[in-house]
DNA sequence: ACGCATTATTTGCTTGTGCATTGAATGCAT
DNA sequence: ATGCATTCAATGCACAAGCAAATAATGCGT
């Protein structure tokens, strides 16, 4: 342990601390918008914003579970129980598909999409709110 | 809705998803080997380690529950619990502070203060390997 | 065709978290 | 002193998350 690791470490843990931070302030407000707004999870609404993303990519807008898992930092039960509430709300349909029945398609309703819609306006403005406008 | 403002969007929602996904991987990496290594969560080692700084700054080593709030990203509730397991373990001990009976010291134990520089050094590891050595 | 390791998803169980409420102590106004 | 709003911490409750086990479908070797 010389010193130079001790600067070292007291620089990491700084960046650490301001970036735990800054996430926690972020979720927190996100959460509460969401919520009180839209009636949506920080997590079922960044779902429902991956759905949407890939439908523009192949307009089909079907995709296998593991397909959602990379991307959002979620194990794969919590990402199971995620999409049976959204399916609950009428915003995804699960289906088996065809050509591995262990797979499942998850499919984005209107009414899923248009919840989307109207709920990242209000994503996009904590964003904004948080880290900065930053205009070109 | 003007094209800048979408630029701004893309840019801001990239840093959100960089910012996020950053945070979850340091923090599920800390979860594990603190957890497997030192029988810690993050939580509990972030609580122990803000009784420790304090203790520097001010030898008596005694924090209201409020006091240690400030600097913990958790809801008061969750930090009531946290400590009553810390208590559980024998890390820290509750006592009443006598000037303000609503408030509640809490202070150090000589094993939470050993088992915190026993887990101190695995904490410094994985942040280190995810945010850069970054030597001076 | 049959067993067996592997992959995809779900479910049982336990635990941690937040919100709202409660219980206790304080300060202030009357 | 008494009442009342406020503050600190703890608790009841509901819910989301992770781990491990269960379930189901594949593919491969024989």
């Amino acid at each position: 342990m010389t010193e130079i690791d001790n600067d070292v470490d007291a620089d990491v843990v700084s960046t650490w601390r301001e970036l735990s931070a800054r996430h926690a302030a972020i979720v927190s407000d996100l959460e509460r918008e969401l919520q009180d707004h839209h009636d949506l999870g920080v997590s079922e609404f960044e779902v429902l914003d991956r759905l949407v993303e890939g439908v523009c990519l192949s307009p089909g807008g079907k995709f296998r579970v593991q397909e959602l898992a990379a991307g959002v930092s979620l194990s794969q039960s919590a990402l199971s129980r995620l999409i049976a509430r959204l399916e609950k709300s009428g915003f995804v349909v699960r289906s088996m598909c065809a050509d591995d029945r262990r797979g499942v398609f998850v499919n984005l309703t209107d009414a899923g999409r248009v919840r989307h819609s109207e709920a990242l306006p209000t994503q996009r403005r904590v964003l904004r709110a948080h880290l900065g406008t930053t205009p070109a």
